[in-house]
DNA sequence: GCAACCTACAACCAATCGGTTGTAGATTGT
DNA sequence: ACAATCTACAACCGATTGGTTGTAGGTTGC
């Protein structure tokens, strides 16, 4: 089904949430379900642009819509946003990789290169 | 100087990661500083184009440009990305909120109102 | 049956985005 | 002095975004 590489969906979800509509309609479907009428009666604005908001939610994987009757009740998918901080923790990783090589540097200055190789490249080629 | 709704901040942060090139340059920075013509020499595009995505970065607060001589060396700021990583737990906050309302349901089906006043708005209206 | 409601989607529009090329200024090395 | 390098920024361009209105189809209630 939904074919693409981490990074089309590290691109998806960022941009999902970089709009503050989108973010507000996230709070409101992680609290509960909410029909899509009901999340536009929150905002200043169409019905038609709120659903297309939803529908860029939708499509990044962060919420789900079932279909009961004539409305359509969303859903905020926890894992989906919990898995967009580990796209930043894995961020954060580097930086610890660059305060553990200070570390190595501080603690051996004999040694030109570090015991373990770093398996980031840290030349800084200028 | 940079006035700004946190909202405001939360839509530059989101949209500077809402792109492959500037989540790579990110690594690289927090990596260690790197001049903006080193870092360009990693991308198939012009210096300009990278000069740019240097600085969405730089207005939303993830790195810090440096003067020294006639480079321009720019390095990750750390405790913005986690700025970030803390709006995500934020909107997860809610999530938890439903969960325990959910338990407070469970624990006690006598009472209609729970015993705790909800500071979040749990109606569904439609 | 039919009016009211909810959803979906197309077509359009101004603004922004991500890229380009070009120009100009400051710094460096020889 | 001068060529090479690095940065900054303006102007432009096609694609995308975030909004609008309009149209159409399925569901509900009376």
């Amino acid at each position: 089904m939904t074919e693409g590489t981490n990074e089309d969906r590290a691109d998806a979800l960022f941009h999902a949430l970089a709009d503050r509509t989108r973010r507000d309609i996230m709070r409101r479907v992680l609290a509960g379900e909410h029909s899509v009428s009901a999340l536009a009666q929150h905002y200043d604005m169409s019905f038609a642009a709120v659903q297309k908001h939803v529908a860029v939610l939708e499509r990044a994987g962060l919420i789900t819509k079932r279909r009961v009757g004539r409305e359509a009740l969303a859903t905020g998918d926890i894992d989906t946003v919990r898995s967009v901080g580990s796209m930043l923790t894995e961020i954060e990783q580097v930086w610890r990789g660059r305060i553990a090589r200070m570390d190595d540097l501080l603690a051996s200055p004999s040694e030109s290169g570090s015991s373990s190789p770093s398996p980031i490249d840290t030349t800084k080629e200028h």
